[in-house]
DNA sequence: CGCAAACTAAACAATG
DNA sequence: TCATTGTTTAGTTTGC
């Protein structure tokens, strides 16, 4: 049969085919690689934690600090460079931010803005997520402020015209009610925001400066959570069209020169205005969607592409741009819809950011905890540097192939856009998954880094950015993930669908490539299941797949195993590792460089290369194998590993994260390929 | 430069 | 007939 005979040739006479290949072949130290992927501790690190903890508090007392450094000196090298409208963003994915002047002073920071202090990888993730709650209280507090103030002006001026008429004592008391009941619910919303506030100042996430009379926390300008400010602003706005709305507004809103138009639509125009040009729309990944300005260029529009409306669950077909203005004012104008998606799109957009940041607060963590202290210029040399510097260098310039020369003294300097996308995504464990993909990294700007699925698995899922995996390593990750340890293979297209948007197009091109690779690797078993045929791994022969990437660089591997083996703390044996060999060329040649974040990923992708590909499972008897290749994947993690969990054969997988019905049916079938998104 | 891995595309067959 | 599944080949890109 035909089955049978593929299923043979593949196998080689070595594989398992009644779909329990799994069981001495699973990876040990498996099994844990999802447990935090929402940045949970276990017992087994709280100490750990607790440290990371201290050392975010602090570490977070700066933050603020720094970025308004930073995106000052990014002002003014946009001023020197002319660029002053905050709606000259465009075509300059790299200084196109616009910053506004008071920047020492809390200011609401533009998607722009923000988007490219995370290309730039300028910030510490505690740097950044202090910068994403500060812009976000900031944001409330502007929007509140105008907003107390109109309604102030209104009721004054409504109570002015009553007195003056002395007539109507019922609609004079109706407008002290409303006016009653309005302090009532600003004041409830002011305990809520106070709450707010204080949860970030309890943890350090929020710095209210002193003498800082832009931010004079008034007792009826807080408290107003993003929802109910939305509502009020429509409220206060229902009287007039959305269009005159959305400009009166704009202008009323114009309290701090520049930044109005850029940063406080990132809540309040996109709300009020569907026309914004800046909407935010995964602001992160598709800077040079966002970076077209409606005004500037007529016929293009964030919104609009290839003729269709590209407005989140639209793709109205609209044949010229004025047909889509139309299609616009009519489809997308202000109502509760669309303000309803407009909250969504910011979710994901802030979904993304929050992922960013605690990713990067990982990789801030490793490296203060690895001792590179990003300040120093440079380090002193370290005394042991026994492995070959030549990979090191090699990967950290494979990491970051886009920097430039900078100055090293000035270590968060925006010089320089990284990369984009995925390179905010720091490499963690990604241990079940394998072999990264290198192939197309300076094509899609995806740095050298081994993500970790399980801890990326919100950013991936949300943003159309090309996992950087073979599909192998995907196919693998899906089969291992579900329960029976097999799926068919519309189960896989599901999982690839589900798992990452990148594949939620261009189907039939990624779908043959999974099938190709089924067939391919011999490490995928088709199995005849009672309900068809199955997939199934065999990991004997995936890790065969593996070849010897940093084959001279044995004293590496030879430290990793002769001090780390046997699953032990794998973030140990990366410090360890790192300490002894790696630090020195990292201090001295990228101390102060932006890609820092991508070195670390790039000699962590080396030990992990370097480990799997060295190591067999380890009840891997098979012939050949040395016993010190018999390690464990190292795959770097961030949190010790459990020795008895990672024992079970189960225990590859964990499917904690993992819905097997979640939008199970969700069909992603071909889409029409978007070829701005490439 | 050669090689191998990975990717893409496509042809083709079997199956439901 | 058509879509899906699976196999195979060919060409290209990329990293070593």
């Amino acid at each position: 049969m035909m089955q049978e005979s593929g299923t043979e040739t593949k196998s080689n006479g070595s594989a398992i085919q009644n779909g329990s290949s799994g069981g001495n072949h699973l990876l040990p130290c498996a099994g844990l690689r999802e447990g935090r992927s929402n940045g949970e501790t276990t017992a087994a690190d709280a100490g750990a934690a607790d440290l990371a903890h201290v050392q975010q508090q602090q570490q977070q007392q700066q933050a603020l600090q720094v970025a308004r450094q930073l995106l000052l000196q990014q002002q003014q090298q946009q001023q020197v460079s002319g660029l002053k409208s905050p709606k000259r963003n465009d075509k300059q994915p790299a200084l196109q931010v616009p910053v506004s002047v008071a920047m020492m002073t809390p200011q609401v920071i533009t998607p722009q803005q923000m988007q490219q202090i995370l290309q730039q990888q300028v910030l510490s993730p505690q740097q950044l997520q202090v910068l994403l709650q500060q812009q976000q209280a900031l944001m409330l507090q502007q929007q509140l402020q105008e907003f107390y103030k109109k309604q102030q002006e209104q009721l004054q001026l409504q109570l002015l015209q009553q007195q003056h008429a002395g007539k109507q004592p019922k609609e004079q008391q109706q407008v002290a009610t409303q006016q009653l009941a309005f302090q009532q619910q600003l004041l409830q919303m002011q305990q809520l925001q106070q709450q707010h506030l204080l949860s970030l100042q309890r943890q350090g996430l929020l710095t209210i400066q002193p003498g800082q009379p832009a931010l004079p926390l008034q007792p009826l300008a807080q408290g107003m959570i993003p929802t109910e400010l939305q509502q009020l602003w429509k409220e206060v706005t229902s009287a007039h069209s959305a269009e005159e709305t959305a400009g009166s507004n704009h202008s009323s809103l114009d309290l701090t020169t520049t930044c109005v138009s850029s940063s406080a639509p990132s809540k309040t125009s996109l709300i009020m205005n569907p026309h914004a040009s800046t909407n935010g729309q995964l602001s992160v990944h598709t800077p040079k969607r966002e970076s077209l300005s409606h005004e500037e260029h007529p016929h293009s529009h964030p919104l609009y592409g290839h003729g269709v409306c590209k407005w989140p669950g639209c793709e109205a077909v609209c044949e010229d741009f004025q047909s889509f203005l139309k299609h616009l004012n009519s489809e997308h104008a202000l109502d509760d819809r669309s303000t309803a998606q407009c909250r969504v799109q910011m979710q994901v957009v802030q979904q993304l950011e929050l992922q960013l940041a605690k990713d990067k607060e990982r990789l801030q963590a490793m490296m203060t905890h690895l001792h590179v202290k990003s300040t120093e210029p440079k380090a002193a040399p370290q005394p042991l540097n026994l492995v070959s510097s030549v990979t090191l260098s090699k990967s950290a310039s494979e990491a970051s192939p886009q920097s430039l020369p900078h100055t090293p003294t000035t270590p968060t300097a925006p010089i320089t856009p990284v990369t984009q996308g995925p390179s905010v995504i720091t490499t963690t464990s990604m241990h079940t998954v394998g072999p990264i993909r290198r192939r197309y990294s300076d094509k899609y700007n995806v740095p050298i880094s081994s993500a970790d699925i399980a801890q990326n698995q919100e950013f991936y899922k949300n943003a159309e950015v090309r996992p950087p995996f073979t599909y192998a390593s995907l196919i693998r990750q899906a089969i291992l993930e579900s329960p029976e340890k097999q799926l068919t293979l519309n189960e896989i297209y599901n999982w690839f669908t589900r798992m990452f948007a990148y594949f939620r197009r261009n189907a039939a091109t990624w779908k043959n490539a999974v099938r190709h690779n089924l067939s391919l690797h011999k490490c995928f078993v088709r199995v005849e299941n009672v309900k068809g045929a199955v997939w199934t791994v065999d990991e004997v022969e995936f890790q065969k797949r593996r070849p010897q990437k940093i084959s001279g660089n044995p004293s590496l591997i030879k430290n990793m195993q002769s001090s780390h083996a046997y699953c032990t703390p794998l973030n140990a044996a990366l410090q360890a590792s790192m300490a002894e060999n790696s630090i020195p060329l990292y201090t001295t040649a990228s101390m102060g460089n932006p890609t820092l974040g991508n070195l670390a990923s790039a000699i962590r992708e080396e030990l992990n290369g370097a480990m799997e590909h060295t190591n067999s499972n380890e009840s891997d008897s098979s012939p050949g194998r040395s016993p010190m290749q018999a390690v464990h994947p190292v795959h770097v993690k961030e949190e010790p590993l459990d020795p008895e969990e990672a024992e079970g054969p189960l225990s590859l997988v964990t499917t904690a994260n993992h819905s097997p019905d979640f939008d199970h049916d969700r069909d992603y079938e071909d889409e029409p390929v978007n070829e701005d998104m490439e």
